[in-house]
RNA sequence: CGGGGUGUAGCUCAGUUGGCUAGAGCGCUUGGUUUGGGACCAAGAAGUCGUAGGUUCAAGUCCUGUCACCCCGACCA
């Protein structure tokens, strides 16, 4: 392709409006260009690239037998009725009514469409078990469309369906499709961990997140770069170490003003943060309170709580807590009857410290030398903190560590729930008739393209994979000598002739204008001719990910391309 | 959905207490000089000042509605 023919270039600026570095990034350079918050245009350059990760997970989604189908977007809404999730996916749901007053839905997912057509199809064990995906835009009317690719409200993804007649089989295929997943993102460039879904408190515990290792990511990843171990954040599991044991005291009233927060209480009393208990106070959807107590030096995670009491929290306001007599800053569960309404459960990060120092429930009134078992009790011991840096992994109690992550792909567990809503039965060997048992698997196609450019990037521009970009070779020519000219130009139908994938700059532009918009657009690699490589007969070979460059005779510049395709 | 911010040329942005024919840089067109890291000279094209209404002798500028975009929060099968 030669760069003068090209629709869409570079430009000096990024939009005034890209938050994101893919959003800069692949609009400077070229890509894409934004419609709307979350609506994109993909541009040649773009397209590209987007094909070329289309194709990758075709490969391997063909791989795992999956076979391609294509499933419409619009979706009459009576099968969104069926499942229920025209009211539960309400506020992400794009609808439209067409004449006659019929409502249609733009699909956010299609198990509401595949289910009823794989149906059709299946009678006897003997048509399970069944994989088919496709690749299509999906719809999802995002509260805040943000960070360019990342989060669209229209958007490319793979989704594909497993039908099987038992749970046994679905494991064994849910595993095999975990194998294809790493390789797409392997393929892609990317680094990417496994990972149980954080989900709320109502979450399906049969799925897994793929996250992908990028700075910019807006998720958080518990890591052990021992065993390899990732946990969200959210539900993350780990030690933590106790503190020194001591024998313990009398426990005793202390007078004292100070502020309300932990480092302030800690402060105040001259002990670390860890000796402060911490009472964390919730509201309980139907009604009532609970108390947290934690070490003063760790967190609730809010998504592990919901997911132990399985029903939603908010904390709990001021005026809540005063109604129950409870004094802000001053909460501790010691001589507290659960008679207001109130009951206490304790984190398993308490029974590592004696002698805490806690409120005593009255305004500037404390207690120190406060023992658990001794001095309070809880209704019960759990597993409630955020884990952070400097816990140690459940596995092999190696230090974890934290790492920003774009969740790249998930793939679920569905088991009978779309087959029964939708009576998707088949007769099983033994003459009965029993429910299909299914699995879900997505991988965001134009996330993918956003998260490699977020994950392989350098000040100057955009450092895309061999595997997904563009073109693998930016020939550049620099000055207008009639001879680097003419020898550019064959060289550029040299290459194509070879069947190499190509970006011919043949602007008679400045050379800083070529070498910049070359690191920009971040091919591969970039071959430089002018005046000076043909003085030693050559050509400047730089590739994108090195900073040095050398000169490759034209008679070897072929063999030695096809060589760096591999 | 709550809070905040911004809409002026293709892009990035100026535009004073309301005042004459609305500006710059980049980009684009034409001619010339340049040609290894975003060159230079000359000439030129390009804007319904987001949109609707209002105040005023006069509105890019003030007021109200509305739309879009961005940020923080809520939300995220």
């Amino acid at each position: 392709m030669k760069y003068s023919k090209l629709f869409g270039r570079t430009r000096h600026n990024p939009p005034c409006d890209a938050d994101s570095v893919n959003a800069k990034l692949l609009t400077q350079a070229g890509f894409v260009e934004k419609l709307a918050a979350g609506i994109y245009n993909f541009l040649p350059l773009g397209q590209r690239v987007l094909t070329k990760v289309c194709n990758i997970i075709r490969e391997e989604m063909n791989a795992v037998e999956g076979q391609e189908i294509l499933m419409p977007s619009l979706h009459p809404v009576d099968i969104w009725e069926t499942t229920g999730r025209r009211k539960t996916m309400d506020e992400i749901l794009y609808k439209t009514r067409a004449s006659g007053d019929k409502e249609f839905v733009f699909g956010p997912s299609h198990e509401e469409v595949v289910t009823p057509l794989v149906a059709k199809y299946i009678q006897s064990y003997k048509d399970l078990p069944l994989s088919v995906y496709q690749i299509q835009t999906k719809f999802r009317d995002e509260p805040r469309a943000k960070s360019g690719l990342l989060r669209g409200r229209e958007f490319g993804m793979k989704d594909m369906y497993s039908f099987h007649t038992n749970e046994e089989d679905l494991d064994k295929y849910y595993e095999t499709v975990k194998t294809a997943y790493f390789n797409v993102f392997e393929r892609c460039g990317l680094k990417a961990y496994i990972i149980e879904a954080s989900g709320g408190a109502f979450s399906d515990k049969f799925s897994h997140e793929f996250s992908v290792e990028t700075p910019a990511g807006e998720d958080t990843i518990i890591l052990c770069e021992k065993c390899g171990t990732a946990q969200n954040l959210e539900i993350a599991e780990g030690h933590v170490e106790g503190l020194e044991d001591e024998k313990e005291l009398p426990m005793e009233e202390v007078k004292i003003e100070r502020g309300f927060s932990v480092k302030e209480n800690a402060k105040a009393h001259n002990v670390p943060d860890a000796k402060i208990l911490k009472t964390v106070v919730y509201e309980v959807e139907d009604g009532g309170l609970i108390g947290i107590v934690i070490r003063g030096d760790l967190n609730v995670s809010d998504v592990k709580l919901e997911r132990y009491m399985k029903k939603r929290l908010r904390p709990a306001t001021p005026e809540a807590l005063k109604k129950v007599g409870l004094v802000q800053g001053y909460i501790s569960p010691v001589n507290i009857s659960e008679d207001i309404g109130i009951s206490f459960v304790a984190d398993n990060s308490i029974k590592g410290v004696k002698n805490f120092v806690t409120g005593a429930n009255k305004s500037g009134l404390d207690l120190k030398n406060v023992n658990v078992g001794t001095d309070f009790t809880v209704k019960e011991f759990a597993d409630l903190v955020e884990v952070k840096t400097g816990f140690k992994c459940p596995k092999c109690h190696e230090h974890l560590s934290e790492i920003k992550a774009v969740e790249g792909g998930n793939i679920f567990k569905l088991g009978t729930k779309f087959s029964n809503a939708f009576g998707m039965n088949f007769a099983d060997n033994d003459g009965k008739l029993k429910p299909v048992v299914m699995g879900c698997y997505g991988i965001g196609t134009t996330r993918l393209v956003g998260t490699i450019v977020e994950a392989k990037h350098d000040e100057k521009g955009i450092i895309w994979p061999k595997s997904v970009a563009p073109y693998l070779v930016h020939l550049i020519s620099l000055g207008n000598d009639e001879n680097v000219l003419k020898d550019a130009e064959s060289l550029y139908e040299k290459l194509l002739e070879e069947g190499i994938e190509v970006l011919f700059d043949d602007r008679d532009t400045g050379a800083g204008v070529k070498l910049n918009d070359a690191d920009l657009i971040g091919l591969p690699l970039r071959v430089v001719i002018s005046k000076r490589t043909l003085e030693s007969k050559g050509v400047e070979w730089k590739e994108r990910t090195n900073a040095e460059s050398e000169i490759v005779s034209i008679a070897n510049l072929v063999k030695k391309i096809k060589e760096f395709q591999k």
